[in-house]
DNA sequence: TGCCAGGCCCTCTTTAGGGCCTT
């Protein structure tokens, strides 16, 4: 059985080197594919939330001042994830926060990231824009509730990444994407992937 | 005072620069 979470978090800044804190984490979790549970909480830092950030995400002082402590949220998202492996979109942000907000509540990060946004350069180069709402016009991906919040945002890249998927099971008859395969192809050059992909697909 | 990330990708590249993508 192939698992993979899906997680998104919503945060005060760019990077948390400068200061930056998650306000809210959503994790779903799929299984060979499809969506079996998920995970979601906004979660106080003691951070204030600039105003644009509120703007943006609809995620206010007084929302994350009533949330439960940033750690002990993560203590719960780590517990949900295991050592399942991630996937986000644009991952170097959500890894970069994953990693810290574990390390403040002395907990490992130990599980690999897989990035949404270097698949779909990879596997749609035809694709407008590779920005999680232009990817979801593109594929004609069914609204999951506000954008800029993490389980809207968290559903929304797992119904991406279910269509990509299919994308390598249809196109190139990959018959069981797992994380490994989604690994090596968002780091695999253009000219290389008919290769990858060949050593991946069913005989 | 002015600026402030960073990894990846593309190209009028490779002795580099600029855009994308995330909050």
């Amino acid at each position: 059985m192939s698992r993979i979470a899906v997680i998104d978090f919503e945060t005060t800044g760019m990077t948390p080197q400068q200061g930056a804190r998650a306000t809210e984490v959503a994790i779903v979790l799929l299984e060979d594919g499809r969506v079996v549970d998920r995970f979601q909480s906004l979660m106080n830092g003691g951070v204030w939330i600039p105003p644009f950030i509120t703007q943006l995400t609809g995620i206010g002082n007084a929302m994350v001042q009533a949330a439960p402590a940033a750690g002990q949220v993560m203590q719960d998202a780590a517990r949900f994830v295991g050592d399942t492996p991630l996937v986000a979109h644009n991952a170097a942000f959500d890894r970069k926060f994953w990693e810290a907000e574990l390390a403040r509540a002395d907990l490992p990060a130990a599980q690999p990231f897989a990035c949404t946004v270097l698949l779909s350069r990879r596997l749609y180069p035809e694709a407008p824009s590779h920005r999680l709402g232009a990817l979801a016009a593109f594929h004609g991906l069914p609204p999951t509730g506000r954008a800029h919040r993490a389980l809207a945002d968290a559903e929304m890249t797992a119904a991406l990444l279910q269509r990509m998927l299919a994308t390598l099971r249809e196109r190139w008859q990959v018959a069981r994407p797992d994380h490994a395969l989604l690994c090596a192809l968002q780091r695999c050059a253009k000219p290389a992937l008919p290769a990858l992909l060949a050593r991946y697909a069913d005989a």
